[in-house]
DNA sequence: TTATCTATTTATAACAG
DNA sequence: TCTGTTATAAATAGATA
């Protein structure tokens, strides 16, 4: 597209490189607001150039994080490292004891014993009484 | 670039709007490549269709996650910290109905009740005691 | 460096099978 | 709804300012 063919490869010259980067870039975020519009889609782009400079695009109708979602629900891989599954992890583990205080308690109320064996009751009445007598006192 | 000018706007026949979309992310993918190896830059590229089909690029010299990262360090925006935070607060608030938990065990089993007053000891009384009758049939 | 200018190359819209 | 073709629009390499 221009006054001579150039091969793909790395562009030695490096201000050359720099010009050529920056048009590029225009051109690729030119194509991805494009293709947004034209075809109703969703773009992230970004680009760090050498410099460590980035540049992004993120299609106006959603955001970079909607996107990442989207993406590991899509790819089923994850980004959130380690750390985010550990959170889960420990969410999984709270609300496993949680459930397990639930049926304490209502264990404790009388609520859903038929499912419990004689000596199970018998140690759940004689919690009642205690917790009775301490109460009456 | 081709047999007609076109608007930058919503392609309403669906069939043309699909083949336009194939063929611009097949061109935009390429040029995400070609600025890659020209320019030695890195880019991150996700395309999401209509339909909700996924499409992909990033430079073969780094990763998604890596991008990323980087994506954070330069802008100071929080991807999945944000997530992360929210999986904070919901540990937290597990948490507490955990505790509210513990301390009804408790109560119900007569500990910790001095700081209970004259009336919330009475419901808890009638509480044990229908409990007993509960487990005794 | 950053912008503008064009000869060319490249991408692609419309069309065809 | 795919794949291939082609006339044309668009991008851009190299030059110039």
């Amino acid at each position: 597209m221009g006054r001579g063919k150039i091969e793909i490869k790395r562009i030695e010259n490096s201000s050359n490189r720099q010009v050529t980067y920056s048009k590029r870039r225009n051109g690729i975020i030119k194509k991805a607001k494009e293709i947004t519009v034209l075809c109703d889609t969703k773009v992230s782009l970004v680009v760090f150039g050498s410099s460590g400079k980035m540049h992004e695009f993120c299609s106006p109708s959603t955001t970079l994080i909607e996107m990442l979602d989207n993406y590991q629900r899509s790819t089923g891989k994850k980004l959130w490292d380690a750390k985010h599954e550990n959170l889960n992890n420990e969410i999984d583990q709270i609300k496993k004891e949680n459930d397990n205080m639930q049926i304490k308690l209502r264990h404790l109320k009388g609520q859903d014993i038929t499912s419990l064996n004689h000596k199970e009751l018998m140690v759940l009445e004689e919690a009642l009484e205690n917790g009775l007598v301490n109460i009456r006192d």
